[in-house]
DNA sequence: ACCTGAACACCGTTCAAGT
DNA sequence: ACCTGAACACCGTTCAAGT
């Protein structure tokens, strides 16, 4: 359970960038603080200072080894997928949200969207989302501009699920039961659902 | 242009935290600096810690400020709008995305709900307008639990809208355009519209 | 009861001096 | 090239002393 002091093995960015990362997990934006990680890899502030030119710059860092990872997760599970864009949908919709309500950092940057350096990595990744979901939904049969207005909703609704998971999981169905279930049928149902006779 | 140095009107926690408030609508939670708020009302922050035994101290009277203020603004919009359901849910959605767009307050406390303070509002403010949703889409007929389910995802939707106002804008169709109407068009077509064949 | 001004603690940042 | 340790700046907090 001991922090590790070891015999001090010439610290790189890499290094500093991961434990910042997992600071972030563990408390939020807040928690990085370059005495405390100075502290933690056994080292002072002053060496930090060498390898980053700023707290600001630690914390770019970290967010490029969280971006990177994650957008690769998505990637993989989207390509790995059946065919069938409405099965695509179903499986992006409940992986996505599972790890939402489990990617601790994840849910730390929205709610630190107020730095600008977090609304940047957030912004990227909004667009790619949009993109992937804004594809389903033409496969689906949707012509481009529905499309692209159910992709915003489905990213809306998954965006506010994330916070509400955050913020106020009580009145979320717990994950794994059945209630989570049947809720997520129904977004889906709402979301790919035919338009109302008024667009046919 | 000029901040007021007055001549020192003996200041109260009430002045104090409206000042606080608009440093959050300003710059957020972290704008909220004793030093800085001293200097605008022209006193020292010595002065500060006899109104208040903390910072957060401070900054839970200035977000009781503001919860105040905009449930008490809700409250009316609902009692003051017609009868049909339908119609109030509009009505609602219509307003409450404008003013999520509007309210610099309430977008920075969605992007700190990090702070525990900041939290435990918003929950409060959550299972309010959870509430209001879920009895209106019961007079809309739906049976409890999918009236639950429905003000979740539309509560949802509404959050993740708020961030997306808040973070990335530009994907959001323009408030006031033919496009934003449209917009809330499918998203209301979508919440209220009848079930999958499977649930009825 | 309310205020001032000086002090202290904490942490980001700088820098001269070491290897 | 990398590190240390001391210094400084900034801001939250405390407190003795004033009115």
């Amino acid at each position: 359970m001991a922090a590790g002091t070891r015999p001090r093995p010439r610290l790189d960015r890499r290094t500093w960038a991961e434990q910042a990362l997992a600071a972030i997990s563990r408390g939020g934006l807040r928690a990085v603080s370059v005495e405390a990680l100075a502290v933690q890899l056994g080292t002072t502030k002053g060496s930090f200072y060498h390898h980053f030119t700023d707290r600001q710059d630690l914390l770019g860092a970290a967010l490029d080894l969280w971006e990177q990872t994650h957008t690769g997760a998505v990637h993989e599970l989207v390509a790995g997928a059946s065919e069938e864009p409405a099965e695509q949908l179903r499986l992006l919709a409940r992986e996505t949200v599972r790890t939402a309500e489990r990617d601790p950092v994840g849910l730390r940057l929205l709610a630190s969207a107020d730095d600008p350096l977090v609304a940047t990595v957030l912004e990227r990744v909004t667009a790619a989302r949009l993109d992937v979901l804004n594809r389903l939904f033409r496969r689906l049969g949707h012509r481009p501009a529905d499309a692209r207005r159910r992709a915003l909703l489905a990213y809306s609704a998954y965006l506010g699920h994330a916070q509400l998971a955050h913020s106020t999981p009580s009145v979320l169905p717990p994950p794994g039961t059945a209630a989570r279930t049947v809720y997520l049928d129904l977004v889906l149902d709402r979301l790919v659902g035919p338009a109302a006779p008024s667009d046919g």
